[in-house]
DNA sequence: ACAGCATACGGAACGTTGTTCCGTTTAGCA
DNA sequence: TGCTAAACGGAACAACGTTCCGTATGCTGT
């Protein structure tokens, strides 16, 4: 379900809220993102409304539960991360130059992610089938930019979307001290656009 | 740095402590293990103290960091799980008898661990060597308990010890719903004492 | 334009937990 | 038995989650 009701005739009522209301749940969602990525996924409440310029009880009054809130913040992500793909295509720019702006942006995805990975491992039942909805969301955009590279002559076509992200994803795991996941990440799209069988350069 | 400081002749200073000093810390450690089963590690410092019977002063005096007391648990159960393995051989019962309860306190030690699995994960730089020392300790006394086992005919004798134990450890992840770790333990134990290559029964 | 109202907001207030600090108690020793 | 350093207990403070309600404001009908 959730599927969006632009459609409806007599409006969605939840689309129907208050202006107000859908201006700050926008702003809640971009302001927990970047307090999850400074923070982590457990970073006080306060925070967020701060950032958010809200209140707390407007916070709670949108997500009561914390879940909630981080569900949402990761749906919007992978959402407007979606969204980019074709936009980034549409924009002019070289296919190579879109891919690796949105391999960019799925980087960015990837950091906010933070602490929430240990959650989804620690079994709590709200997190199901996120990962699901992530990979349905995001290996057609990913396919869509990567065959525009590919039918340009600027990236190898031996490798598949859902591949290439899990690379990227993997490459993002574990960073910290002494590892660099984006510089490692522009390797491999490096790697990416460099034709197949070539030697390694000197 | 903070190696310890045992350099004093006389008697190592570490056990040279007041005696309400000793007694309050096996207190406390006793108590941290009965409320992690019950509350996870994030349990409150506040119901260990009051379990152990002392003061919240008390408790921060030994375990200054939550991280401190965790791998104190962890590492006082493996003794005492260590300990008790000889202690059952030796005390008069069949050799079957003493693992099949051996590994039910191993089991107990397992739940005990609870969330602290996740935390592993997480990467807390706290944590390193934790599951090496558990190996360490645990696969011989594991193994004089098989040998012996083995030795009265009541067990067969193509398991090794640390296969075992990581077997009994694979069962116990991911209880909660529908599933019920201790008696998935007591089949495979049952097992390990049936005959090698009889017939299913029935 | 305006009034009425349901919706939404803000933040004080409360309960819980982590952490510190210091006056009091007590074990160990001469 | 008296002294002292070690250890204890818990009040006090800080940070956070959560609730609640008086206030502000976007919407709708007139």
């Amino acid at each position: 379900m959730t599927e969006a009701g632009q459609d409806a005739s007599p409006p969605s009522p939840a689309q129907r809220r208050r202006s107000d209301a859908r201006r700050n749940e926008q702003a809640l969602l971009a302001a927990a993102a970047e307090v999850f990525v400074r923070s982590g996924v457990d970073a006080p409440v306060r925070d967020i409304a701060a950032r958010a310029g809200v209140g707390i009880g407007t916070i709670y009054r949108h997500f009561p539960t914390r879940a909630g809130l981080i569900i949402a913040v990761y749906r919007h992500q992978v959402d407007e991360c979606a969204a980019a793909g074709p936009a980034l295509l549409a924009a002019g720019e070289s296919p190579r130059a879109a891919l690796a702006r949105w391999i960019d942006l799925f980087v960015d995805f990837l950091v906010t992610k933070h602490g929430l990975a240990a959650r989804l491992q620690s079994g709590e039942a709200s997190f199901e089938g996120l990962h699901e909805y992530f990979l349905d969301r995001l290996v057609p955009v990913c396919d869509d930019l990567l065959r525009a590279a590919v039918a340009a002559g600027q990236a190898r076509p031996d490798v598949a979307a859902a591949e290439l992200l899990r690379a990227v994803g993997n490459l993002c795991i574990g960073g910290g001290r002494r590892y660099d996941a984006r510089l490692m990440v522009g390797l491999l799209i490096a790697g990416l656009a460099a034709p197949p069988a070539g030697p390694a350069p000197g």
